[in-house]
DNA sequence: ACCTGAACACCGTTCAAGT
DNA sequence: ACCTGAACACCGTTCAAGT
């Protein structure tokens, strides 16, 4: 990882040393990696010119800034994202593709903030909103699809997000819920007493707190896919 | 705001000077006024005791780290949210809550951020989980009212958070948004093609531009009770 | 064109020393 | 106890100089 100090023998260029040349390509995928293992916002600049056994000056030359580097990592991993088939109806279609999207950005924490922040630009992403959009046409939401597909990706990314972060600093999220959970007994105050009880038996249960994120996000989903669903039935009777 | 060089002749302290004593209460008053011009992550250690003409160990000294800072800002800016009267039914109280909620967390960018990843631990914050969850258990949802709660306020949290960091990085948004506008003609991606007309209409009229983020909050925020209705639904014809 | 190596202007944080 | 002033170990970014 680290760099030998400049000694006076060591050869000055990288053939010179023998070390294979630098790519753009070469950058992008140990970004992805360190992405992978520590985050979108967890490695920096300094550390993936190490990964390519370079300087920092080398990343700016092939890809550019920070910036650049990132949103090509993002653009890489929603490539990965699979479409769901296109003739399922507009629900099951969404449900498979939020299912799908979180599997693939839960490997890549970071990612789905920038996703919900500023989307993505790339065919991969274009393809995605084209069916997602197109599907929803077909279910019957006439113009509004765009606003729906809008609604759900970002619903999508944003619990999606927030989970990389929690467990990022797991610590900051675990106090607070620990801190609500102490309320449990509190008789003045029988809201905050339920969720303290919740909270507690969701935290006490290995089981269903190993499977927080995850059924969180599912329901979460699924509540938005009902509102989307009771909005068509609204547009259907209108006309 | 920049502190002047040292020289020879300048009292080395604070009362010396006939500088008032620095207290965390005006820290944290100087951190929010920070925090409202420039956003939580707007603003350093060193620019905040720049404001309150003092060195960034006495930061330290009185309220801690910049963590300790950040939290104490949250926990002043949830208080000013005012809790909606206890009789409303459950849909009412939430849509007044949210509304209320985003008019305070706009002026505090970055904060929706903070609440929505970790959530608050004031009694200014206990109060309102504690409203909240008993006017869903009133409105029919039982157990699942904590569940509901945090669904909810996790949307608000989450599109205010993402509306916030748009507008801060206004250029990035931008670009994104002009380049699926020019797929409005694409005949091959039908579905692209819409969500390019429906984003060129946004943002060619002023006024639904200038309205863009409040509008998709109220979208967002009825879509989600929508969903939230249709679920109680669903509990009250189980039993 | 590609890379080296150092520098620049920042950060949050820490700490010995002064009052 | 409160504050000074400097230092430490980082950042992303830039740039002249080498090969």
């Amino acid at each position: 990882m680290v760099k030998p100090a400049a000694v006076p023998g060591r050869p000055r260029s990288r053939d010179a040393a023998g070390l294979p040349a630098v790519t753009p390509e070469k950058i992008i995928s140990s970004a992805l990696e360190l992405t992978a293992r520590h985050g979108l916002e967890g490695w920096t600049l300094r550390q993936l010119a190490g990964a390519v056994d370079a300087y920092p000056a080398v990343v700016y030359h092939h890809v550019g800034d920070r910036e650049a580097v990132v949103s090509a990592v993002v653009e890489r991993v929603i490539a990965v994202v699979p479409v769901p088939q296109a003739d399922l109806p507009w629900r099951e279609w969404f449900r498979i593709l939020l299912a799908d999207l979180r599997s693939v950005l839960t490997g890549y924490p970071g990612v789905a903030r920038r996703l919900a922040l500023y989307g993505a630009t790339s065919t991969a992403a274009a393809t995605i909103v084209d069916r997602g959009v197109r599907t929803l046409q077909a279910g019957g939401f006439g113009d509004e699809a765009p606003t729906v597909y809008r609604l759900l990706l970002n619903t999508a990314c944003l619990f999606l997000s927030a989970e990389d972060e929690q467990h990022r600093n797991a610590a900051l999220k675990e106090r607070t819920g620990e801190l609500l959970a102490e309320f449990r007994d509190d008789p003045d105050r029988p809201g905050l007493a339920a969720m303290g009880v919740a909270l507690h038996d969701l935290l006490s249960d290995p089981e269903r707190r190993l499977n927080y994120f995850a059924d969180f996000y599912d329901y979460s989903v699924e509540r938005c896919l009902d509102g989307v669903s009771s909005r068509l039935a609204v547009l259907g009777a209108a006309h």
